[in-house]
DNA sequence: GGTTCTCCCTAACAGTGTAAGGTTGTCAAG
DNA sequence: CTTGACAACCTTACACTGTTAGGGAGAACC
């Protein structure tokens, strides 16, 4: 009977993992039942024994990609735990540049998703925020990061060379009196030399903390 | 010769029109090529004479969206028109729900778009906003419009009804031991009568505000 | 030994974007 | 008034998408 042993049963984990894999390989984006089936060494409609429909694997893969960002901790402060959290989810979307798109179509969070949320409401609640408070501090933090890092998914250039392309040729194309301002800015401001767009996270970041920090005691 | 009236040719303009139209259709989201081209009497390949492709279309829509947001006048003060500019940027995203999914893959900004950030820019500068601070304001503003925008169009209920629903039946699958907090937040405050999400956009909206107020002269 | 269950297969369906090439009506130049 | 060019549109086709139906081979339980 020579042995045939079956190949171990694939798990929803390790075919998740390998569609956020696949997802990450360069610009592909959410592969297909047929592309992450053969990856797994099974065809497509094998899948749906494991997951209802492609939904599903959405969900799961967004909940890996949630697993990722650091869980904040209520030893540092509300402040820098928050900070840190910001940080870490935007680099954590910009590592997965499928995911922030996905955002708005899923809707079921999966484990790591609900533990992340429940360590940000404790860190902010033990740092004097009232419910309402924490309530109003993560959904504006959570919408400027998501919302900064969507715009910056969407930019055309990596790197501050390609950024000086993209300006530059899009300075050519502009009409410069119809569009003053945006020519100025354009101009005196992303073709400067140590310009770099990255910066501008940490200041509306700061805004918000800013903001926070001096609403926190009103907020009942 | 029975006149044969040559059906008059189908613009550009026209077909974005349409194809805003049916994207905003119920829950339809972006049509396909077919889809399109039926509406407008008209097979699909015949879409690429005046197309290149798929993603011109796209493009086009984004910009008829941004077309119907209002601009911003620097008659009312930098930061009413703000505040305007983000109540009509989110009604306008809630209204095309599925034109904020476009906007990490679109990249060829159109005319409407242009037009809006040179106001937008003009008007915090003659509000007394150095070219960074305006910088700084708009890249803050616009993230958190979008942010929160994408979350309030992922989120699974529409009514205050609906929402009861969805969190209940949340709680019920919810760990509360494993999630105390998050639970916490569900009993407290969504459930509660009278909670409408819909009025967090305005406190994190003033927050941000507050604080592009109190930099605006720090900021050079 | 037989039944049932899990895992996977093949085959098919309707739908997607898009390229190639053909047809037809319109209009300007010879 | 013909000729040629051109624009708008069509048919056909290709490779791809998610998903279902039905079957088959091995393991597990009675």
């Amino acid at each position: 009977m020579e042995a045939t042993p079956r190949r171990p049963a694939l798990s929803r984990e390790a075919a998740l993992r390998t569609a956020v894999a696949l997802a990450d390989e360069a610009g592909s984006g959410v592969p297909s039942m047929r592309r992450l089936a053969e990856r797994l060494g099974v065809e497509a409609a094998s899948l749906y024994h494991h997951f209802r429909n492609k939904d599903v694997i959405l969900d799961g893969m967004l909940d890996l990609v949630f697993a990722e960002i650091e869980l904040p901790s209520d030893q540092d402060g509300w402040r820098t735990a928050m900070r840190r959290r910001a940080d870490s989810m935007r680099a954590v979307l910009l590592r997965h540049p499928w995911a922030i798109s996905l955002m708005d179509s899923r809707t079921n969070p999966g484990r790591a998703t609900l533990r992340h949320h429940d360590a940000a409401i404790g860190c902010l609640r033990s740092g004097g925020f009232t419910l309402s408070g924490t309530a109003h501090a993560i959904s504006a933090l959570d919408s400027y990061v998501y919302g900064f890092t969507l715009q910056e998914l969407g930019l055309p250039f990596n790197s501050p060379a390609e950024l000086e392309d993209v300006a530059g040729s899009m300075l050519d194309r502009l009409p410069r009196e119809e569009f003053p301002h945006l020519a100025e800015m354009i101009v005196e401001r992303a073709l400067k030399p140590g310009y770099a767009y990255t910066e501008e996270f940490g200041v509306g970041l700061d805004l918000i903390l800013d903001g926070l920090d001096r609403e926190r005691d009103r907020w009942r």
